[in-house]
DNA sequence: CTTCAAGTTTTGTCCTAGACAAATTGGACG
DNA sequence: CGTCCAATTTGTCTAGGACAAAACTTGAAG
């Protein structure tokens, strides 16, 4: 048999489902059912996992599992490209960005850069962060969920577009004029995206911002602001973190963090989320800046 | 009960254990014998988890769990600080890279950025990868173990040393010369440091580096190295990275490779390893670049 | 028609305990 | 002193069962 054939461990990488859950679905739904090899342990052939992947990637789009593993195989693939439609629709910018896409798509990094690059000159730093790359990295998380983007394009988007940011923010000179801003995540939320469009926003307006990547321990996060005499701590996160679970983290590090901390949450994942109490919850870019120029107003008076 | 417990999960991400191993252990050795919650479910006390950090450490450095585990918490504790003093003692240069190290520990990050941007300067990207960040990752490794670095500086050292390199990188020419390497590593290695360091390396020997991020599934590898066309898949692993479950990966990936694709390994988690069928293990970046000049007497005879 | 609370279903994670193969060690023998 | 085999060590897999937390429904009240 030359099919290649995955162990469950393996299978648990490539997939992200944990092996309790393969084997609960298997009992329950009746799918994936692996073969077995030799020692009676679990071998699941390429396309079982390819199924999987796909049914994961459903799931991450909010279908429920029982449907989904219910279905037969057409109807599955049938669900993948649903795309409502409301894509941001602005005409010849629209157009623009679709290119730099197709860029992405046809893996060409170094044309995607000097694009990029080009834009970034044209518009400015704020303008590039604002209406360059936010539409375009929604545009790719559309992309990456009605399945017209491989995970590896996706990995290859992210990294080429932090550069960018992150050269931008080191050619800005060193300001020490506004609140000293530490930002980072909470652990379990990878995505960095977010802090880099609103550290390159803050780095403009003269903040002093303290990156510290992402998936910081909330006591670590405590330790860091008193260390770094931070006046605002500011987290970001995305559409994948379980919404649910904010308020009750937020809180938590409210309490360990000084009152005299602001405590700042912004990026997709807080959009729908009602308000917490002692945190300012930032629901766009601008919103933000708006929350920084209050801050100084309020540091001022 | 003010004391913070954890659960297994918890456990297992702080440090690096498997739920399997955990409950193995405690049936086998006794240790550890954590409390039960309300729902009869393990509850690991602080102390518990600050000893199985110390035990996996050491296993990391060669210990055999058996003898670990049966171990009273004093010799434990006796094992634990032998560091064997070969930390490079190059006298003046030692001293330097203390004193960015202090940097960082006083989170003075635009002073090390900028005595960072000066050894850059002063040494040329090759000698700043392979003289400065090396060793200077490897210190910090170090004092993170003996702990004498706190989480969050470990993280904000990280993310100013992997602006460092990128905007290097980024600076350099966009060379079409060399051989095309695809960078990336695996689910559950995310430290990037190494990845970068080589593509500062490899980018400046001319060769095309993709880079694309890190903990990429295996068959995304597969697809990215053939939509790429790309001629060698480098991978990184740090010393975190359980060293058994390395071969058994290679292999797996080497089989999703076409058998013209090279296969590099790299980084501190591979130097102990023997060699791997159809796998390049890259010993030290020195040994990265004579694997680049090898590739190319090999490619051009 | 919306909003909120209570009930029901779904779903993931944890539990126990046994089996076995892969890796490592120790010792015997050349 | 090296080499090979046996004994031990060690991690991962297996099987269902149990249960709590999340998500959906339903129904009542504003």
């Amino acid at each position: 048999m030359n099919n290649p054939c995955f162990n469950i461990a393996a299978v648990e990488r490539d997939t992200g489902l944990s092996k309790d859950v393969l084997r609960m679905w298997e009992r329950r739904y009746g799918f994936p059912v692996p073969e077995r090899d030799a020692n009676g342990e679990r071998s699941y052939p390429a396309a079982q996992v390819e199924r999987l992947r796909l049914i994961k990637r459903l799931m991450d789009m909010g279908h429920r599992p029982g449907k989904l593993l219910a279905m037969p195989e057409t109807d599955l693939a049938s669900l993948a490209p649903r795309r409502p439609a409301p894509r941001s629709a602005t005409g010849q910018d629209d157009g623009e960005l679709a290119e730099l896409l197709t860029l992405v798509k046809q893996h060409d990094a170094h044309g995607y850069q000097r694009a990029m690059q080009q834009r970034l000159a044209r518009q400015g730093l704020q303008h590039f962060v604002q209406d360059t790359v936010a539409p375009l990295t929604r545009r790719v998380g559309e992309a990456w969920e009605d399945g017209s983007f491989e995970v590896f394009e996706e990995h290859l988007f992210t990294e080429l577009t932090k550069r960018l940011l992150r050269q931008a923010i080191a050619a800005l000179p060193g300001a020490t004029r506004g609140p000293r801003i530490l930002l980072t995540s909470v652990p379990d939320e990878v995505h960095v995206l977010g802090l880099l469009m609103a550290e390159a926003l803050f780095a403009l307006e003269g903040a002093e911002c303290i990156p510290l990547g992402t998936q910081m321990p909330l006591l670590e996060i405590g330790r860091a602001a008193n260390a770094h005499q931070a006046d605002i701590v500011g987290l970001s996160f995305s559409v994948a973190f379980p919404q649910r679970r904010i308020p009750a983290l937020m809180q938590d590090l409210r309490q360990l963090l000084p009152a005299s901390v602001h405590l700042w949450a912004g990026g997709n994942g807080v959009q729908r989320l009602g308000s917490i109490e002692g945190v300012r919850l930032l629901t766009s870019l601008d919103d933000a800046l708006g929350a920084l120029a209050a801050w100084r107003a309020a540091a001022a008076g």
